[in-house]
DNA sequence: AATGCTCCCAACCGCAAGCCC
DNA sequence: TGGGCTTGCGGTTGGGAGCAT
């Protein structure tokens, strides 16, 4: 790479020269590359630049378009179905941030990127433990990701209650449609982004609840990591006081825990569901979506794995910090305070 | 009001792969 | 086939905005 080194080099005295400009980009700028592509459209960004009459690198050109100026871009805040995308894609291809964007039309991967470091890895960091650790992925996956599926269906309830519309605080794009050219349900994953939970675990809700000995079983590391700890406790938290006095880990959240861990199931009545979690399961190598909407999401009384998080200590999850306010709201009536 | 701190995001950097002649 | 150039990706950084003290 001595050559991008030289070309490095070489834009760099340009820089120095004062030929070529870096930094924020003026609205002037902005108006010229726009006007540039919309004639000429993209591509050599070197000459684009030089015949637009920018003195950018064509780098610095191609950043600006792709990252800022391209016309079918989202701003904005990243939508809870874009955030369990975003945390499901990526306990799948970890840092794949372009791959991840191209299931999240409108977004790029700096935008992607950029949330993970600043919200997901800050809240590893809350919580004491490796944002690419069993513990932090077990608690996207058993508490975070359940609760982003229930906002998103108490939103999705909330706009169908009005008029069959969408809910205010959604932008429309998650309701997605043909209208806009997205994703066709609300909720849609790639069928390979299923396996951040078991298919097992979806197919046993849409059958009409969680066999937790079967999610014990499944293959599943990280619940096969947990089954070896939870033979006594398995049975029923929920209803066994000492089965969460063996899990230190619960023990902060007292007689709540369970419902603090409790599972957001399928509605066993959800064909559709059933249908989408099966087929996903399937299909797996075709590429079909997995949909996770038309379903009906509810707080189950059905039990949740615990944790396979020994050495997390869940009293310092800082819930106002981790979740939205409505989360807090949440999650101070799921406690019963 | 001033200062310091944190958060967030646009922009940059280095590197590697792809393309073209 | 190899060199020059372009494109794409992931990691890092600088600075503005907002908040706390």
């Amino acid at each position: 790479m001595d050559m991008a080194h030289e070309r490095d080099a070489s834009s760099e005295e340009e820089v120095m020269a004062g030929e070529l400009r870096r930094g924020p980009w003026t609205v002037e700028e902005d108006l010229l590359l726009m006007n540039y592509v919309a004639s000429h459209g993209e591509g050599r960004w070197n000459s684009l630049a030089r015949s637009a009459g920018l003195k950018r690198t064509g780098k610095s050109c191609r950043l600006r378009w792709l990252n800022y100026l391209r016309p079918d871009l989202r701003r904005g805040n990243i939508t809870p179905q874009e955030q369990l995308l975003i945390l499901e894609l990526h306990s799948r291809w970890g840092n794949r941030w372009s791959k991840i964007a191209q299931h999240l039309p409108g977004r790029t991967d700096n935008e992607i990127k950029n949330y993970w470091r600043t919200r997901v890895q800050k809240h590893a960091k809350q919580l004491k433990c490796d944002v690419n650790s069993q513990q932090f992925k077990d608690v996207m996956r058993y508490l975070w990701m359940p609760r982003l599926v229930e906002r998103i269906q108490a939103a999705t309830a909330a706009g169908q209650q009005q008029h069959g519309g969408v809910a205010a605080d959604t932008p429309p794009m998650c309701h997605g449609g043909a209208d806009d050219g997205l994703y066709a349900s609300p909720y849609e994953l790639p069928a390979d982004a299923c396996g951040g939970w078991p298919v097992e675990y979806y197919a046993a809700a849409a059958a009409g609840g969680v066999d937790h000995q079967m999610l014990m079983n499944s293959n599943n590391p990280a619940v096969a990591e947990m089954s070896g700890t939870t033979t006594a406790g398995s049975s029923s938290p929920s209803s066994d006081s000492g089965a969460v006095a063996q899990q230190p880990w619960l023990a902060p959240l007292g007689g709540a825990a369970e419902e603090w861990l409790t599972a957001t199931a399928c509605d066993a009545s959800s064909a559709a569901m059933h249908d989408a979690v099966l087929g996903a399961g399937q299909q797996n190598q075709q590429q079909e979506p997995c949909l996770l909407g038309e379903t009906t999401w509810t707080t189950a009384s059905s039990e949740l794995p615990e944790l396979g998080v020994a050495d997390f200590e869940i009293g310092s999850f800082d819930v106002e910090s981790i979740w939205s306010m409505d989360d807090s709201l949440w999650y101070t009536q799921t406690q019963g305070v």
